[in-house]
DNA sequence: ATTACATATGACCGAATCGTCATAATAGAC
DNA sequence: GTCTATTATGACGATTCGGTCATATGTAAT
């Protein structure tokens, strides 16, 4: 079980943002402890509102107080997360020379985000599945499609030739579908802590086929991006 | 969308198990395509008995005619999913003459089986993540443990040197992993048609580390898999 | 203390949901 | 046709849920 500090800001109220120390905002974050708890526990779809103000020890009023209703609730908590991905993605990758180093630090962030936040990882997953869904919450892509194309932006760096955009989708997603794939599954048994160790030969067995893959997507743009082909 | 020609065989009820074209099995299959299309529609937790006995033109009596509750049909249509997938995974490799061919009959496989059977994906999707749940559906893991094992099973038919059970699980938990992550999130964006062709290059990259990785780890188990790493 | 505003509350309502059950419809055996 | 076991039904009760609102409590400023 992993503390959370800081928690998603909330939509501007008043004139006087975090002047004080509003207890609004402990409020508020108490809310968001006990949802994230309990969305990893339950799921996010089993865990109704009165969960979570029970968790959370306030009255149910209060919830409406904070949040329009569950959905807002879900979005902001996977838009923190994925922010705070982003912020461990950054950072590892601040120091990247070349492609392979880039890729390295990507993989490796993800590797040491979510092997320290379990909570955080269901989230993620569970977002994820729901983008799977025709009639999920709307807007529920845009961090995830902002987190896809930070990675890109990562490792266009040191990609010299231009690849078109959909091609660099591609590699994004294989990126990181290839890592938190393998997390999800290797978390079917409970090699929590061997995970790390593992993916830690896996992930250049990732990296060299991820750079394959890329230069060979440089020389060869592909015929297949033409726009006949969509439909 | 893909029809479905066979559907989950039923607990057997009485001493005649299909001698007849009895009327039930067409009503339980009847069940069973409305909630495989809803839970793609409106996700597995979002669809309810009505939902789904309004969408087979049934009354709500004879859902619990066929089935105690959500959680039976949810797990029969997951089994149901796995069984059709690990019998084309069977298929595409019953000709593998080595590991490389193996590899990639195993990645093949899952491509052809989930282009052509979106709502397929999305339910083995959202299975998977219901897995990551504390409190989900008890034993749903079952199906899963059972693709990865014959995962394993086809490839341990190429390697000679033994690998340690763990070791062995890591690797199919990556090309598991690796494939159905990969289309995930693909599908965010509507690539859907382009998928095929691009993980098909990525294929080649990913069989070539792969195949690496399982030859450095079977020269070497690693001293990180004894018994003394767990905890 | 008083005032003004921000925050918190839980009773309450209507709608939805699960699961049951007595009854009805159907199909096959005779 | 009659009889019997199987299959299908939808009204029903109990419960839960989402969301509202009038009211209460807390807090900072004067």
């Amino acid at each position: 079980m992993t503390e959370i500090k800081i928690m998603p800001d909330p939509r501007p109220r008043t004139r006087k943002p975090g002047r004080h120390n509003r207890r609004a905002l402990r409020t508020r974050a108490k809310l968001l402890e006990a949802a994230r708890t309990l969305f990893t526990e339950q799921g996010i779809e089993m865990t109704s509102i009165d969960d979570i103000t029970r968790r959370a020890d306030v009255g149910k009023g209060t919830f409406y107080y904070h949040f329009t209703n569950r959905e807002e609730i879900v979005k902001d908590l996977i838009d923190w997360v994925i922010e705070q991905l982003l912020a461990v993605i950054d950072e590892t990758c601040r120091d990247s020379t070349d492609l392979k180093t880039a890729l390295e630090g990507v993989i490796k962030a993800h590797v040491t985000f979510f092997s320290n936040r379990w909570e955080d990882f269901v989230l993620f997953f569970q977002g994820r599945s729901e983008l799977t869904i025709e009639q999920s919450y709307e807007g529920i892509e845009t961090p995830f499609l902002k987190y896809l194309e930070r990675v890109e932006e990562i490792l266009e760096r040191f990609i010299y030739r231009k690849l078109p955009a959909p091609v660099m989708r591609r590699i994004a997603c294989a990126v990181v579908g290839l890592v938190s794939g393998y997390y999800s599954f290797a978390a079917i048994e409970s090699l929590d802590d061997s995970v790390d160790l593992t993916i830690a030969s896996l992930r250049e067995a990732m990296v060299a086929s991820l750079m394959r893959f890329i230069q060979e997507a440089s020389i060869q743009p592909g015929p297949e991006t033409l726009p006949a082909a969509a439909g």
